[in-house]
RNA sequence: CGCGGGGUGGAGCAGCGGCAGCUCGUGUGGCUCAUAACCACAAGGUCGCAGGUUCGAGUCCUGCCCCCGCAACCA
């Protein structure tokens, strides 16, 4: 029995939840759902981001205060975990004071790495922002958007000695220490981290910047939000000085996608190894998600909220697909067509008739008595193997390995013709083993079909057939697009 | 020389040195317990192009062509 620690990252409260979220909150949770089948001590954590000059000036434009744009956004978050089942046992804001107070602690204990310096910068008073030298050259010194030559302004920052981690940083990543899967993200940011790592600006001024936790002792700057917002992974088991800090960094998983690795698996190891703290064992990227082949986007028109794909087919379908057909290790794409084959093909034919056509024989043969059933016999190893890899797809592909063993042994054994020679000790030998499959194909699904392992279980557990009330997994009328 | 991902049967993908594989779709057959579900068999590929290494190359090397991200609703 031990501490399983895992988080995933902490979604910017800047616009409304997607389908990359919802996947992201669904990885991360069959992790912890399987740890806590392992019989793990299990803490996992998601939140929300919600400092910085995007949400302020959003807020701004609505005529809301920060901090109220903020609360209306985190609850949608957290009714998307909750739409999708996610079992996290905290959910962190970084608005809370809790995350404030020890965000301050951690500024103070970095104070050695921590240096006050001039950022110049190409600056647009119409943007409000800094421009990269770059960008700036290929317009010609002239902001398009509003028509007005950048300004050459320095600014007071404070700095993260982050140039001094590179060696550690690079050390942690090879020697396996500090996993990063998959591997070709691994090797991405080693290349990254060899190119040798630059300090990195992590105030703002306040003038500029109000929305923001304050940096201690200089009342004239906020932390930049990134550097704030890592630090919700240890403030959530409240470092320094909580018990559960103690127990259970450092983390075994932190799931983010591939936007993010430069924060995660650069900057948010400098501060640990800056604080004298562990890294997490494993960083697993995930990749994003298509419509259609395309990125989704508002724009372009093909927009799908993660609630309209849950309402029509439920939590346990849409976790189905992110899980099995988006590619752990890659890219994936989600297209209606796609995702209602899966539905039916695979949920509702292979699994949901396997289910039906087994309780209906115990039924029509056994009066619904089930018998001894005998224990699960199918090796689970290569299950295992792509679990511990982040291997979801893979995972389940092993669990349909099964799902399609059952409906074939149902197909050889024959147990209709079996009922009709009244050779009842081997139709009870079949239709337990059955029974028995399915328990173990239950066994396997709960970390990623939580609701529908546990209606199968309902169904056998007990040596007799408790019905479920409807079907698993009714089939849906093809709408006809018009 | 910006960086990265990728080009394999109609579609989506796996394989990364040793007889080209999986799922879907298609066709044919079987079965009747079942959500018109299930099972079996079959058709279908010069593995982007051109060179090279090798007894042997989707698989390694070199050059080239083409797609897709890095500019967001940033995961």
């Amino acid at each position: 029995m031990s501490n399983f620690y895992i988080t995933s990252s902490i979604p910017y409260v800047n616009g409304e939840p997607h389908l990359g979220h919802a996947m992201e909150f669904v990885m991360a949770d069959v992790l912890a759902r399987r740890a806590r089948q392992e019989g793990e001590t299990v803490i996992f954590s998601i939140g929300t981001d919600e400092h910085g000059g995007k949400i302020a000036e959003k807020a701004a434009e609505l005529k809301l205060e920060p901090k109220a744009l903020a609360d209306q956004m985190s609850q949608k978050f957290s009714d998307l975990a909750k739409n999708l089942r996610i079992s996290n046992d905290r959910f962190i804001r970084t608005t809370d004071n809790g995350h404030e107070q020890r965000a301050k602690l951690i500024w103070k204990a970095l104070h050695k790495d921590i240096y006050k310096g001039k950022y110049v910068g190409w600056y647009c008073t119409g943007d409000e922002a800094f421009f990269s030298e770059a960008e700036v050259k290929a317009n010609n010194g002239v902001c398009p958007s509003h028509n007005r030559p950048y300004e050459k302004v320095e600014e007071e920052n404070y700095f993260f000695k982050l140039s001094a981690y590179t060696e550690p940083v690079l050390k942690a990543i090879e020697s396996g220490d500090f996993k990063i899967l998959p591997e070709t993200k691994r090797n991405e940011i080693l290349n990254v981290i060899k190119g040798g790592l630059e300090d990195i600006s992590i105030s703002r001024p306040k003038e500029k910047i109000s929305w923001g936790i304050p940096v201690p002792n200089d009342p004239d700057h906020v932390m930049y939000v990134w550097f704030e917002a890592l630090m919700n992974y240890i403030t959530v088991l409240g470092y320094p000085e909580h018990d559960d800090f103690k127990h259970f960094w450092p983390a075994n998983v932190q799931v983010i996608g591939k936007d993010i690795i430069r924060f995660h698996a650069a900057i948010w190891p400098a501060i640990l190894l800056s604080l004298g703290l562990e890294l997490p064992k494993t960083l697993y990227v995930h990749g994003f998600i298509n419509v259609d082949g395309k990125k989704m986007s508002k724009s372009l028109g093909n927009y799908i909220s993660p609630d309209e794909v849950i309402n029509k087919y439920g939590a346990d379908a849409f976790r189905y697909y992110f899980l099995r057909h988006i590619p752990s290790y890659n890219d994936g794409d989600f297209t209606w067509d796609l995702f209602e084959a899966a539905y039916n093909n695979e949920l509702a034919n292979e699994l949901g008739n396997a289910v039906q056509r087994t309780t209906a024989m115990i039924q029509k043969y056994q009066q619904g008595l089930i018998g001894d059933i005998p224990p699960a016999e199918h090796d689970i190893a290569q299950y295992q193997e792509a679990l511990k890899a982040c291997r979801f797809d893979i995972a389940l592909d092993e669990v349909w390995e099964q799902v399609r063993g059952l409906n074939q042994y149902i197909d050889e054994e024959k147990p209709w013709q079996i009922a009709k020679e009244n050779d009842e000790d081997h139709l009870r030998e079949v239709l337990a083993y059955q029974a028995s499959a399915l328990l173990q194909i239950a066994d396997m699904l709960e970390p990623f079909l939580p609701d529908t392992a546990a209606k199968i279980k309902a169904v056998f557990n007990e040596g007799i057939i408790r019905s479920i009330e409807g079907t698993l997994f009714p089939k849906t009328e093809v709408e006809v697009k018009a």
